[in-house]
DNA sequence: CGTTCAGTTGACTAAGGTCAATTCCCGTGG
DNA sequence: CCACGGGAATTGACCTTAGTCAACTGAACG
């Protein structure tokens, strides 16, 4: 059940077995059926998620069109920490794109830790620095590219996504609408 | 010299005479005349920046074109987190667009203090939850809003920034060039 | 088989970009 | 004190890109 995320915490910060303890001890598993809801909109979110098997991709609603900020695989962390972090509700929706198994531990489990384990700060800190490196890139493909050359580095840098991921979701991830990656997709073979 | 950013770490964290003093031991202080860069594309940023006084930006310069991030006023930190992270070459400029003196930290310095003094781990991670929410702020508002709503919303959270900034920079900011923030303007004082 | 939904395509619209001319503002030096 | 120079901001004419809307195709599933 925690095999692979107590592997990747091992690689982070050095724990004894009753440190990696307290640590599982706070875990929670739930899973997710395609299309379900892990967090909506209005909600507070309270935990951290980790992905054991399965896909997400968070996203926007705003005048009931769909922005899709970001898809997440097995072994990766989300949450929204804006909310989170400071305890309001989300403007986020994270959703099921396949069926998923999910571990999970709350900002309350996680601020205890922090005291029975100070080590973990470190941990909280990673966990942080990743989330903005996360954002970062995502922001400068956004700001320094065109849409053309976004579907262009994400066929190139994660070819997964277009595997796992319906294209809608895609376009929106892009920035753009279904009809406008038709059409660069057009323009790109016909080169 | 070191005052507002002592009252700002004391703010955070509880430290003691000696601690403090471990603290400031390691920083620097330097100056800056408008229009100079702190930071270089190409550089390796190995400093994360406080701002005693003055203003900067930072912005990504792709194939002549400014593309402006953020203004960052006294009293706030900054540094391009990802190429301080990683050690990688920076993509982006910091500028001052102000005389400025800054108060600055190394990287080095900075893993001494994680492990010299250990709460610090706790700056360290709020330091990332900061980034991270100011990026993610910025990217909602790139993402769910239109150039008029970005207008709005920026007079609105932060009219200091028109006093202090000329306004190509912020058409740059707000991701349009200048005569359409021009337009936007005017559409807006003939409603 | 028929329903449903994703993906594509065409015709048209809208938003913002580009380029160039003009005006405004401000600092500097005669 | 005023005239000039230069960059910032505005404006107009035109162009480019993506959005909208609707029709159509095709594959998936019950």
């Amino acid at each position: 059940m925690y095999e692979q995320i107590t592997k990747q915490i091992s690689h982070l910060i050095q724990l004894d077995i009753k440190e990696l303890e307290c640590f599982t001890s706070k875990l929670q598993v739930q899973t997710l059926k395609k299309k379900e809801l892990l967090l909506q909109e209005g909600d507070i979110c309270k935990y951290a998620y980790f992905i054991n098997s399965g896909c997400l991709r968070y996203f926007y609603s705003v005048e009931g069109v769909e922005n899709t900020g970001q898809f997440f695989f097995e072994n990766n962390w989300y949450t929204d920490y804006d909310s989170f972090l400071l305890g309001k509700p989300s403007k986020q929706n994270i959703e099921a794109l396949e069926d998923c198994e999910i571990v999970f531990l709350s900002k309350t489990d996680l601020q205890h830790l922090f005291v029975e384990v100070p080590k973990f700060e470190k941990f909280g800190r990673i966990m942080a620095e990743n989330a903005y490196l996360g954002i970062r890139n995502k922001n400068e493909m956004l700001v320094n590219q065109t849409a053309e050359e976004r579907y262009l580095t994400l066929i190139k840098e994660r070819p997964k996504v277009f595997e796992r991921v319906p294209q809608h979701y895609i376009a929106s991830y892009l920035g753009i609408k279904p009809p406008s990656l038709s059409r660069i997709r057009r323009r790109l073979v016909h080169k």
